[in-house]
DNA sequence: CCAAAAGTGTTTGATTTACACCCATGG
DNA sequence: CCATGGGTGTAAATCAAACACTTTTGG
């Protein structure tokens, strides 16, 4: 089936940048393209828009059909936009990149399809200009550093955490995203003083040795108003 | 010339909100259309990318066609991507939003082309589900909320101001995208102690009665942290 | 009982808020 | 010389940082 029109055609993706915490780093999900351009490279789970579907739903799908991950009540929205003329060699491509945030997954997320999707530290995504196909390396950036804008001013934190979680849990998604020592004590005050961010379950956490940690779900998630600020460095 | 391709077209538009503050009130710019659908409804400025064109250029030059309005080293920023299947009933377009944020003009920035550019209030525009063409309100919305948003972390309320303006000028801004009445003395020390947010020109500005004011240009836009805050109500 | 982590109390210092008050100009 | 807005001083209230200390578990 071919399509002509009178204007020269765009063609539409979507790319997701998929962070999680893992081993106390921060890690983007990636897969190795199967196809030209950059065969073999690493690139961002994405493709193309159906011509019927809404932006929003070819992400998820994307990343369901290249990951296997279903991000289903998951932290999901829409990152930006990249279109420059040159970003794909084939054709004028525009892509919406989307940004997601999931707690840690029990490992190789392999796909129903092209199931090599792995986890990679982002400082070792990013520390190369070519460990990414396309403009990956930017889109990847600019995920990163809105996941680390938005938990300043909202409860974007809790959605690395799994449905219920300590408040250590919660504060070492601070730490790990700061690399800094946060004060346990002033860190729960804190995060249990604001309204909405985090709710008690009333079930407690038994997490090794120590006093058993009270267990939080997420909150109707209220903005931040004062912000999350960096404590004592360690 | 007809283009044809084994894949359905997408069609790639951009289109602008832009902000600015006239005689007390947020104020958006908006042309009127001339062709269907939508005919003689209000619409953001904007149309089609080129199809060897970036799409921030592509931004800048529709609003430059349609309004006459030159935002050159204006603070223009992408915004968000609009994608609904349905969201124009032609064809299946994707457009990318983009914001801009302006000092007040002297009025009708009737352009070139299609010239029938106007400021609206945009409660007004907002107030009514059907004032604005395709999805353009939620657009709006967006970018309202984006600019909101902005203007506690951001230095972005000096670019409501001219070049050079007074403090008070700039805690105007403040109080009417918050609509609260803010103390003079608070603010201007919080907005000249923040450093690279404001600096000194030198120059003093007679703004009708009382002591002349101190004239102050954007700084190299340090992000505010901590924050803005709404201080007393009036 | 000891180590380790959870969580609370308390002190200190910084920041914010409220508002008094002086400054500089136009009429 | 008075009304008006610009800008600084200052005290009280609030909040954050540092850290001591109590609680509750596993070994």
């Amino acid at each position: 089936m071919a399509y002509t029109s009178e204007y020269p055609p765009f063609f539409v993706t979507v790319d997701g940048v998929v962070l999680t915490i893992r081993n106390d780093a921060l890690c983007a999900l990636v897969v190795t393209r199967g196809g030209e351009p950059f065969r073999g490279r690493l690139a961002l789970p994405g493709g193309f828009v159906d011509i019927d579907e809404d932006l929003g739903v070819a992400a998820v799908r994307e990343l369901s059909e290249e990951t296997g991950i279903s991000v289903q009540g998951l932290h999901v929205e829409q990152l930006a936009s990249y279109g420059a003329p040159d970003r794909d060699p084939r054709h004028r491509t525009i892509s919406i990149a989307y940004l997601a945030v999931l707690p840690d997954l029990p490992e190789p997320v392999g796909g129903d399809d092209a199931s090599d999707a792995h986890w990679h530290r982002v400082t070792w995504l990013l520390a190369r200009k070519d460990r990414l196909a396309f403009d990956h390396r930017q889109i990847l950036r600019d995920g990163v550093e809105r996941a680390h804008a938005k938990l300043e001013y909202t409860a974007l934190g809790t959605s690395f955490c799994e449905r219920a979680f300590t408040i250590a849990e919660l504060r070492r998604v601070y730490e790990v995203m700061w690399g800094v020592e946060l004060d346990p004590g002033n860190f729960h005050r804190k995060v249990t003083g604001v309204a909405g961010f985090v709710e008690p379950t009333g079930r407690k956490a038994s997490r090794g040795t120590g006093r058993p940690a009270e267990l939080y779900r997420r909150g109707p998630t209220a903005s931040l108003n004062p912000p999350l600020t960096r404590a004592t460095l360690g």
